[in-house]
DNA sequence: ACAAAATATTTAACATGTTAAATATACTGA
DNA sequence: TCAGTATATTTAACATGTTAAATATTTTGT
């Protein structure tokens, strides 16, 4: 039994050990070479923040069996009406190529349909049907909770702030 | 040549109708039923404004022939030594299946190598080799240049504020 | 009106995200 | 000590991200 004990606690300080490393622990990366903080990254800053507000939102949706990109398309035709892939591609952040397998599926579960543009017969024109409908009534009331309880615990204002100083980022290079 | 301009215009004004729509125009939802605007949506700023951040560093990152996840695990490396797989899936926000293929791939082109934690047997120890060094040594002063670019842009100080409210949202429920 | 350039969408190929399940190893409590 | 439980990693299956190229249609300049 104290053997036991002894091997338990050599792991212990070993894995202690191993996550107070040094950066320089192998002992070749110079200071000067080292690319800027991870910690304070931008892109990764923004990728965990997204993680979390999603990770709040994901398991309900996977209740209601719409994906997130799902239901960003079906949510915005409710909201704008008849979109064409282009304007939807630009509204859900979402490239041409994910667009297009997409609307397949959602086409494939009723939710929209296709039309191609009487005046412009490259354009893909996309409406939301009944069935879409009905799935943004369902699903409508639990992500405006969702979202309720984070303006709660964050701040309206500061959401505020935040999505003000996110756009001027998005904006920055137009 | 008249029968051309006119039909241009027609579609010039079909179009911008189209743009203009109102958001009942398939006249089915109601406006209570809706959710809130997608344009202030917190997950799609974020998306937004990380794409943004991205389109600057991505075409560089493509010039040297790493991926974005690729370039943080080997970046993460050599900053902090030696890692085992979990450790290093906190750090980069790369899901576990996810950092099992990219660890593959860093792998067969020389970047790290792996080994058995001989402490945990379960845990794989992933070390930076001197190829994943030199290729850090080459990206590393274009990342900088880009980013040093973002931040006289967007002002360091509201690069800074904007951290810390993007990982006061990351650590909400913890 | 016609060839060339531009635009909208799709396809292709590969990388990553996401969830669930499988596998291997370590830990826990009786 | 041993069965049961927990943890670390991998695999599987499907959805999406990303870039380049293909296709169809429209617009432009002459």
């Amino acid at each position: 039994m104290a053997a036991g004990h002894v091997a338990r606690f050599k792991k212990l300080i070993h894995r202690t050990l191993m996550t107070k490393q040094s950066p320089d622990d192998n002992g070749i990366m110079q200071d000067a070479l080292l690319p800027r903080d991870t910690r304070r990254s931008l892109p990764i800053a923004l990728l965990r923040a997204r993680e979390a507000v999603m990770g709040h939102f994901r398991p309900m949706l996977a209740l209601h069996d719409v994906t997130e990109q799902q239901w960003r398309v079906i949510r915005i035709l409710a909201e704008a009406g008849t979109l064409d892939a282009s304007e939807m591609s630009e509204r859900a952040f979402i490239l041409a190529p994910s667009l297009t397998r997409i609307i397949r599926s959602l086409e494939e579960r009723g939710f929209i349909t296709k039309s191609k543009d009487a005046e412009d017969g490259r354009r893909i024109l996309l409406q939301i049907t009944a069935a879409g409908l009905k799935i943004i009534n369902e699903v409508s009331p639990d992500s405006r909770t969702i979202y309720t309880a984070l303006e709660q615990r964050f701040g309206r204002e500061r959401i505020d702030t935040l999505l003000d100083m996110l756009d001027e980022l998005a904006t920055l290079n137009k």
